[in-house]
DNA sequence: ACCGTAGGACTTGTTGAACAATCCCACAAG
DNA sequence: CTTGTGGGATTGTTCAACAAGTCCTACGGT
């Protein structure tokens, strides 16, 4: 039982550059459109339709679908269709719940540097683009910057998951009114907290950034629920 | 808007029983070998092989092979085909820093008493599967343990990434020669995890699961790479 | 012996058509 | 108002075919 010897993928540290297949090309599509708001929660997502507006077979769309439904951006009810995900309130809390243990965890006991940059150039590209007004780009250098956060506690599947996790909870921001109102005032406590996470104080940054995440749960929450009752 | 009435699935506390699709029914019978070991990593899973076998067509088998890639027990190299994942050294690690952080911060801030019901009944089917020398039962008991640890947080996602983290991991526990000897030593670790856990000792529980962790990843990272080196 | 390469066998990628199973809705009967 | 009962549309699944890519092998040049 020698090694085996090392492949290209090894030597280049597992890069792969292999051309996505079909499936995987329509997943990325529909997962773009969801995401952005394109496609909105509880959209049915025909199969003869979107097979032939999209020119591939429905065999193949269906695998695209196997690939959003197991990312939960898609919900599959057997002989009746699949539909975009619809986010409940119960679902915001568990996201949450999840963000909160593992994000504050991660900025308590920091283990990885690679993160840290990622949280400084997510603050940059948020100021920058707030300073022109662009909103929904504010959007997504939060989202980096949080990617970052967790990207601290050094594990590439615990990044993925978060990253997946993102992925759905845009399925609620897109029900918040203004963006600008969601996005604005978290600016500056993520430039606070990276500020204390290089510093070292690990336990505030920690505290801050639960502060952060329950102000911004109850606010999506609120918009989930509708402004009824 | 008045609340609309309720469902029978609400009524019914949302249980769904839906027969399972042909690809999810695939895609459990082959999830269940893998994690048993009885398909062993890097194993080519051939469509025309495995479709004749399983009286299935082949458009169907790569729906549900879609599912298990999205769970990271299959990899999909385009135009070569599946194989049965084979977790290196470094995945390991991966997995075992995710548990870390989960886990333990977990144990420190309880929320959910759901959690420890299944911590304690975990344990009890340890003890009795070890007291039958049944050290495959004492491994599921042991998952199971683990998942509790992780319900204690709270979040429904999280209990579901880290079973899927568990079906991972299982691809590495076939690689360890003894069954005994990886399990035996964690009963009476448990154990003590959740006394202290349930006398409100959250500190001190988390210390003794990092122990816990660390020991096993150790065990399990020489057992992947082997007895070489 | 060492490349590079040209062919061919085999596997995967993708499609279109077909049929079975199921759901939904409108409508009739009690 | 509730309970069948069609019929139409959609999904579930299979099959057969072809395109595209990979692997193996034999051949020729150096």
């Amino acid at each position: 039982m020698v090694a085996p010897p090392p492949t290209s993928a090894t030597i280049l540290g597992g890069v792969q550059l292999q051309r996505p297949t079909t499936a995987q090309r329509v997943a990325e599509l529909l997962r773009e459109r969801i995401v952005q708001g394109e496609l909105s929660s509880g959209t049915q997502c025909g199969e003869l339709q979107l097979s032939t507006a999209l020119g591939v077979s429905r065999n193949t769309l269906r695998e695209a679908f196997q690939i959003l439904v197991g990312e939960h951006l898609l919900v599959h009810e057997p002989h009746r269709g699949v539909f975009v995900r619809r986010l409940d309130v119960e679902d915001v809390r568990d996201i949450y719940t999840f963000r909160r243990l593992v994000e504050c965890a991660a900025l308590a006991h920091p283990s990885s540097a690679r993160g840290l940059a990622e949280m400084r150039a997510a603050v940059a590209q948020g100021m920058d683009a707030a300073a022109r007004e662009a909103w929904h780009e504010v959007g997504t250098a939060d989202v980096r910057f949080h990617v970052g956060v967790t990207a601290v506690a050094g594990s590439e599947r615990l990044d993925q998951a978060m990253r997946g996790l993102f992925a759905e909870l845009r399925l609620a921001f897109a029900l918040v009114p203004h963006a600008r109102e969601l996005h604005r005032p978290f600016l500056d406590l993520n430039a606070e907290i990276l500020e204390l996470a290089e510093r070292g104080q690990a336990e505030r940054a920690s505290l801050l950034l639960r502060r952060y995440l329950d102000d911004a749960e109850a606010r999506i929450v609120a918009a989930v629920q509708g402004p009824s009752s």
